[in-house]
DNA sequence: ACTATTCATCGTAATATTGCAATGAAACAA
DNA sequence: TTGTTTCATTGCAATATTACGATGAATAGT
């Protein structure tokens, strides 16, 4: 029904899951890329870096920022984007307690 | 149009986003994470652990298989499936990649 | 005031995802 | 063979996502 049961998962399953699904698109994975990349904040420029229209990366910031990853303010007509590096930091461990995970054993197939 | 344009992405891009959806659903989360818990391998189990239906799980273990991530070999009448050592190592490299960017600057938000 | 620029939001169309009942296919036991 | 178990596949309904044109809000320059 495209609706996800959330109510019969763990928080970390949620909180995993709702993480990845923001980085399940590359539009977002190039903004964040491009935000690490440039060392001052970026506002409009992605929507020439990115080949995409402004309306569709102004929806992928939103989401980005709703998830709490990056800040923006306004300065003057545009607004400047960039990492939150403690936010960034908190969702890596989050990550990372996943991805660390080991196979006890060698594993039957 | 609920089409991405994968086209206009790097291929290391589309990969992380491609990864990183399948783990944007905490059913599939939840499925590796018994995985990787229960050091034999499992089957139906995973219908009684996780409270969805059986066609419901057999379809995200058929997104875990398409990726890589999970093997299964079939024992009698019912499927075994694991985790992918090397697959999931292969993974967490490209994954790690990316989220182990850091700022060099402090950022100006 | 008027215009231009920058970005957010709204509305909409196309496609994708999620979940499950119903149905198949394959292996096993009697 | 007949029935049972286990899992995959099909088909469908409900919801979500993606992308963009059109429009609106805010600021800056003239």
């Amino acid at each position: 029904m495209g609706l996800t049961k959330t109510e019969i998962f763990t928080e970390q399953q949620n909180r995993i899951a709702m993480i990845s699904k923001v980085f399940g698109h590359p539009a977002r994975v190039a903004i964040l890329q491009h935000l690490f990349k440039i060392d001052s904040c970026v506002c409009g420029d992605l929507v020439n870096v990115i080949g995409l229209a402004q309306p569709t990366i102004s929806q992928h910031l939103k989401e980005l920022k709703l998830l709490g990853l990056i800040k923006g303010n306004v300065e003057g007509t545009s607004v400047c984007y960039c990492i939150d590096p403690e936010a960034w930091t908190d969702m890596k461990a989050v990550l990372l307690e996943f991805l660390d995970q080991d196979l006890s054993e060698p594993g039957c197939c």
